[in-house]
DNA sequence: GCCACTTTGTACTGTTCGGTACAGAGCGAC
DNA sequence: GTCGCTCTGTACCGAACAGTACAAAGTGGC
C-alpha cells in the first residue's frame, strides 16, 4: 500500500483503493499521499487537476481494465458460454468475493455522481450491452438476453452491498452460483 | 426541502435526503442547515452530538420505518404471498422506483461504514430474515427460503445502483417484476 | 562534469470544515 | 408584566482541507 509509487501509472492502484475505502469526499490528499507514498508535490505534478483528475484517471483505468478483460471477449465471442463463465470468474476475483467495493457502483450511488455521470453510465451500459450480446449468441432472444444481462449485473452489484453489510463473502459466492445456473452455465 | 423544520423529528426527512444525496462526508453543516432550514444553533441544540448524531438519528428512523412498515408484517404473516407482494410494493414506493438511494446500502459500501457497521448489519439481517420467514410460511424449505431472500434483497440493492447509473427507472421496475415471478406472486 | 529536464519535499496560501459560546428572541405559565 | 425555559442567529475557534510556489534534489544524455 505504501510502496512508494514511481509514476502516474504506478500510483493508480493505491489511488483506487483510497477512493474505494473512503469515497470521493472522504479521500483527503493526506490519505492519498500516505497510500501512494507520493508527496503533494509529486501528486500535483502527475495530476495537475488535483483530486478530480486523480478520480477521473482511476475511473478511466478501471473502465479500460474491464473493457480489456471482461467486455471485449463477450461482444464477439464464438464460445459465449465459456466467455460468460470466464466473466463471472473474473468478477469474483476482481471484487474479492464481494469484499471489495465497486468504485463505479459507489460513484453511481452518489458519492461523485455529478462529476462522473458520463463515465458511470458508459461503464454499466457497456457491461450490460456486452453481456446481452453474448447471451444472444448463446441462443437467447434479444429481449430475454437484455433482461438476463440487467439481472446479472444488478445481482453482482447488490451482492457486493449485501456481502459488505453482513460481512459474509458466502453471500457473494452464492449469488454467483445462482447466476451460473440461471445463465445456463451449469456443467451438464 | 427548505420548509423550515420546527423540531428534531421534523428535521429528519430533510436530513436523510442530504445524506442520501451527498453521503456522510459530503453532507456539510452548511448543506444540512440549508436543507432543514435550521441554523447551526438549532441543529446543535437538537443534535448535541453533531453530524454523527444526526446520521445515527436518520438511520434509526429509517430502521424503525422498515421495521414497522415492511419487516413486521413478514415475520408472523398468515398471508405470506400477499405480504411479500405488499413488501415489494412498499419498496417500489420508498425507493422512488430506484431513483432514490438506499442510505443504509450506501453506508454499507463504505461511506460511513466504521461508524454504523452494527446498524447496517442489523437492518439487512432483519430484512433478509423476515423475508425468509415469510417464504418458509409460503411453503419453501428453510435453505431455499434463505437463498431466495438473499437474492431478493440483493436484486433490489443492485437495481438501485443500475437504475441510477443508467438513469432508467425501467430497470428497477423490471427487476421487481422478475422478483414477483420468482417469488411465486404472479396472479394465476 | 555539465546541462536540461523531471521529480520531490516543504512551507505556505485562502477557504471551508465541524463544533462552541452566548446573548437574546420567542413564548407559555402564572 | 415577568419569570423560566426552549429555541435560534451570529460571531468565533482551531483544525483540516485542496491547492500553489518554489527551491533543491535527482537523473539521463552528452
Amino acid at each position: 500500500m505504501a510502496a512508494t509509487a514511481r509514476g502516474r501509472e504506478e500510483a493508480l492502484p493505491a489511488l483506487a483503493e483510497v477512493f474505494r475505502e473512503h469515497g470521493y469526499e472522504g479521500a483527503s490528499l493526506f490519505l492519498i499521499s500516505q497510500a501512494t507514498g507520493l508527496g503533494k508535490g509529486s501528486l500535483y505534478h502527475f495530476f495537475p487537476g488535483g483530486k478530480a483528475e486523480m478520480a477521473a484517471a482511476v475511473v478511466a483505468e478501471i473502465d479500460a481494465w474491464f473493457e480489456r478483460h471482461v467486455f471485449a471477449a463477450l461482444r464477439d465471442t464464438r464460445r459465449p458460454r465459456e466467455d460468460i463463465a470466464a466473466m463471472l470468474e473474473a468478477v469474483d476475483q476482481y471484487f474479492g468475493t464481494g469484499r471489495r467495493v465497486c468504485l463505479v457502483g459507489l460513484f453511481a450511488l452518489g458519492d461523485a455522481r455529478d462529476a462522473f455521470t458520463r463515465e458511470v453510465h458508459a461503464y454499466f451500459a457497456r457491461w450490460v450491452g456486452a453481456l446481452a450480446d453474448a447471451l444472444v449468441r448463446s441462443g437467447n432472444g434479444r429481449a430475454a438476453a437484455t433482461a438476463l444481462a440487467e439481472e446479472t449485473v444488478g445481482a453482482i452489484q447488490g451482492a457486493i452491498v449485501l456481502t459488505r453489510a453482513l460481512d459474509d463473502p458466502g453471500i457473494f459466492g452464492r449469488a454467483l452460483q445462482r447466476l451460473r445456473s440461471r445463465l445456463g452455465l451449469e456443467r451438464r
